[in-house]
DNA sequence: AAAAATATTTAGATTTGTCTAAAAATATTT
DNA sequence: AAATATTTTTAGACAAATCTAAATATTTTT
């Protein structure tokens, strides 16, 4: 199934749009994606002909699980792209979105894989969100950044960024684990490098680039 | 100045076809482009409404400063793309080109340049084809990769096809410099490992990987 | 230098994705 | 439940990039 850019991006918004509503309505895709409506039915008509969405004139719309699976894969190639961005070209992670939105588009399979495989197969984006693994599947537990903790909030680690060897043995000299508790004392504006206090252990400090690796949920 | 990706391939076609001719023909675009004359004849007055060609109707057509300008730096993003798809992805060097066209046409400057970087500013894609700088600048001299050479050719190494720290240490190891001559012996189909004969040293043994990043001209 | 062959351009149609304006359906208010 | 407001769809138009068929230029052959 080959699609252009525009129907991509159409899958792409149903797919954020509805985990909220379930479905979602032709105003929201609208404004959404920034056309107006009646563009907005004529893209569900022609994609409802392709068998990636369910729709119903009148009643909204959403994706059919042909759709769903699309969409999953223009997900994680975007937010593989914004990792690689992030990781390896050293981009901030509040600048990597608008590049990602072109890169989501390329269409080879082996590149995604590949791209992948490059950055230790990581479970999460810079911003925490989860990247699908080759199959569609999807970590669900939404996890936040430890860079975007707010100070005295405690939580603890379950997830690492990517699986690169550097990461993992910087992880094992500070003794940091999945599992391990921790709560945020300062956030320091210099080098947004963050103190933390680790739970059993002492207060450690921690890079930039080590807090945009770790995701925690909040306790 | 924004171009859509047609407008890109038309640029980037006339680019390589006047390289030869110094001009370029309707047929010869449409051929390369794989469109009808009629469909190019129409984009030619919409490029050059745009500054973009020096075209003369029934005379053929080439590109204007403003043109090559844009012309480079797009080869300059195919090269790279290249590139980083055969020395961090590890794709085959016969696999990337059409990979290559499709991430040839993101935008982002940044983009370009943190990849030029990451890379180690190499001036030689896989296909021992020159990589514009960020100007521009394009070394003229077409070289050719020792992984091409017959057996029994003596060469001279004039590039290597990156700055890697890694490619570097080996180099030096096998004390082989910008400038060292040789003649390839043998090229083992199993691995496709070179054993070479290095002027004033021995005989040894080059890696496929090490062959793909030395560029030689035949002497 | 005509005639024939080839190359190029023009004219008009098609597809994709968008738009505006008007009509129809649904939802909300009175 | 009627009137009003909102949402959604339909109808018709437009720009980009392509196509086919026909007309026009240019080049080659005789």
């Amino acid at each position: 199934m080959h699609l252009s850019i525009s129907e991509e991006n159409y899958i792409k918004a149903i797919f954020h749009l509805q985990e909220a509503d379930g479905t979602v309505s032709t105003n929201q895709l609208a404004a959404n994606i920034h056309t107006k409506p009646a563009s907005v039915t004529d893209m569900l008509k022609k994609l409802t002909a392709k068998r990636l969405l369910l729709y119903k004139p009148y009643q909204g719309v959403r994706l059919s699980s042909e759709g769903r699976k699309l969409a999953l894969e223009i997900v994680r190639k975007h937010r593989l792209w914004e990792s690689f961005l992030v990781d390896k070209l050293q981009f901030g992670w509040d600048e990597v979105h608008e590049v990602a939105e072109e890169l989501e588009h390329i269409s080879s399979k082996k590149l995604v894989d590949k791209l992948d495989q490059f950055l230790g197969n990581p479970k999460f984006d810079p911003h925490g969100d989860p990247i699908p693994d080759s199959n569609g599947v999807m970590h669900a537990i939404r996890q936040v950044n430890l860079l975007d903790l707010k100070p005295h909030t405690k939580a603890e680690v379950c997830s690492v960024g990517s699986q690169s060897p550097e990461l993992l043995e910087l992880l094992k000299h500070k003794q940091i684990l999945i599992g391990t508790r921790l709560e945020v004392q300062h956030k320091f504006e210099f080098d947004h490098s963050l103190e933390i206090q680790v739970e059993g252990k002492g207060k450690i400090n921690i890079s930039q680039q080590l807090a945009q690796a770790l995701f925690v949920k909040i306790i």
